[in-house]
DNA sequence: TGGTGAAGGATAGTTGAACTATCCTTGGCG
DNA sequence: CGCCAAGGATAGTTCAACTATCCTTCACCA
């Protein structure tokens, strides 16, 4: 198909899918002649992942391009793969600058949390940037007043792991090592969203429960 | 303390202070004579959610003065100015144009959505944003070819639920309705990058359990 | 009590991201 | 053989989030 058909299928605008061939997020189509671009299937899937990751997933451009860009590359392993393009997907966090009066406190706060996740028996490296994200979190909550969180870190774990669990077989089914990057993709950047609406629709239905009195129905 | 001082203890740039304060972020000091004003720890305090939620919470300056307007106006009561402000957070997803192909998609799986969680005996109203949030999500992930993961939400319900009723009692001791509100905002915007966190740290873990065979200690 | 220098408001400028529009060459097709 | 659209290159636009400048006024100090 040409480019204004594929435009059609994905629901993508010509310029826009041009302005994503230039940023590399879309592989080049199948030259036919000097003019003249072949795309397929392949490239509908793709415009469909990108519009997701930039949409739903609020990611730039350019760390859209770097996941793909990584997860498109055959000279890794399909592990280092799916564990890189994982690592570079949004959100990530910064460490204060060293020797600042902060950094004192994001330290502590980070070796905090990586003891009680490793007394959980969690095996992951500990230059993981979701050990980060959590530590900003925390030591944001921190310096709002809050109580650190870390102490519910157990509740919060027992009921992910599960989940966790139950997604990555469903990612692991998949063989061809590029369906299985675009399913890692889809999974994180898609299921994130459904676990946060659901969170708040719990807050909702607690509230109005407590407010109206609806104790008697089930709650689960 | 004057703007220099507020700015050092805040950490944001006088004139960002001064940008927060013309887009209403951020309320006005008293006035202390003509060209001075004068302003207290609520201002820090506020300076420091304003900046977790642009941040952390990559909410938009326009968001953010929402939220807060909402949080702020004494007009309504405590539960419609929580449940308000929560419903104005982001993230939003809106619905593909009536009459449109993708909108018979979306309704029917909204309302798929709306029945199981309905099962669960979870009271929202149908209105809420978190309802269309999902929508978007299940539809994104149908659209790229995968199942919809309805039939998990009882298994991410029951996972959620638990957090949701914590997180809810924390917020409810506080008694001061702008503590309160303060409260939702920070905890609704903190704690969800932090489940993310847990369950990216948590895929991780499967992944190394698997292949490197972590198996016999405990998971949990 | 007068000079100075910062505070604070108004206004305009800057930067970066994500498109979007224009131009121009070329080649498929009639 | 000629026309018109595809596709690449380039430049322009739009918007958000700051950031810098200017200017008036007043607090503080000598």
């Amino acid at each position: 198909m040409h480019l204004a058909e594929l435009s059609r299928r994905s629901g993508v605008s010509v310029p826009s899918i041009k302005f994503y061939l230039r940023e590399g997020l879309v592989p080049p189509g199948t030259p036919v002649s000097a003019r003249r671009a072949e795309y397929g299937e392949e490239h509908v899937r793709r415009l469909r992942l990108v519009r997701a990751m930039l949409t739903i997933g609020k990611m730039s451009v350019a760390q859209a391009r770097d996941v793909l860009a990584v997860a498109d590359d055959p000279a890794f392993t399909r592990h280092e793969r799916l564990g890189t393009a994982q690592y570079m997907l949004p959100p990530h966090a910064e460490a204060p600058a060293q020797d600042s009066e902060e950094r004192a406190v994001w330290d502590e706060i980070r070796s905090l949390i990586l003891d009680e996740l490793r007394r959980l028996g969690w095996h992951f490296q500990d230059t993981a940037p979701a050990l980060d994200m959590l530590t900003q979190s925390v030591a944001t909550l921190v310096g709002l007043g809050y109580d650190a969180p870390v102490e519910d870190f157990r509740r919060y774990a027992a009921a992910i792991r599960p989940m966790a669990e139950a997604e990555y077989a469903t990612i692991a089914q998949f063989e061809l090592i590029e369906e299985a990057l675009e399913a890692t993709v889809a999974y994180t950047v898609l299921v994130e969203p459904i676990l946060l609406a659901l969170r708040r629709l719990a807050h909702e239905d607690v509230s109005s429960r407590l407010r109206y009195g609806y104790g008697d129905e089930p709650a689960l």
